[in-house]
DNA sequence: CATAAGGGCAACCTCCTGGTTGCCCTTATC
DNA sequence: GATAAGGGCAACCAGGAGGTTGCCCTTATG
């Protein structure tokens, strides 16, 4: 994982972040002034959180004019579903021995 | 979903938390002593966390005899999967409309 | 060209988080 | 029964997170 997995649950892990991120997920790009309309936040906040979710590589800019736009980047759901994934196949496979175990 | 998928998010969004779960997915129960061994943590530090993740549904937690006893919880984990799901979804169905107008 | 719109930067503030320490209570254990 | 092991509670602390405001710069637009 490029990026740490804490780091990536963590950049999702709050609300703004994740409305922001589901927004974007649309796969259309938006200015910071068009994520900032609707909300109760100001652009600065707006800018932060972006900034968050580029580090996590959650998102990525580019300027256009004045404007920077910012796109959904989809790569590091991947690495979370990994780590998922991964809990998920230890809690199975620790459930499957259980099993084993008591029909013996 | 039963707790916020934010906080779900944050509460693994710690590097410390995330080692716990993950100690924890191999199905075995453990004490806060048990968890707390081999770390450079506090007993209060680990406890804290578990708390923190209790609270998020991904642990569950049983006193036996003097001890707390932390089990790890799958379900709150389909629940993120469910919002990766979604935005997933979002994503593939933007680049598939997006495709469709490339070709027309 | 004057003005408005979009943003960046930096300072500042408050509150939460992660962590510690000290103390006390309860349950095992010798 | 004395002592050790496991924990809970509360106070405390430093630093980071989320947010705001003010100011300035750049790019569109009338």
């Amino acid at each position: 994982m490029s990026v740490e997995t804490a780091s990536l649950f963590a950049a999702l892990g709050d609300r703004t972040r994740l409305s922001l991120l589901t927004k974007l997920s649309d796969g259309q790009s938006r200015s910071i002034a068009g994520l900032s309309a609707g909300t109760d936040l100001t652009r600065q906040a707006v800018t932060k959180h972006l900034r968050i979710l580029e580090e996590a590589g959650l998102v990525i800019s580019s300027k256009v004019g004045r404007e920077s736009q910012f796109a959904f980047r989809p790569e590091p759901i991947d690495d979370i579903r990994a780590y998922l994934d991964s809990v998920s196949q230890q809690w199975d496979d620790a459930l499957s021995r259980l099993r084993t175990f008591v029909e013996r």
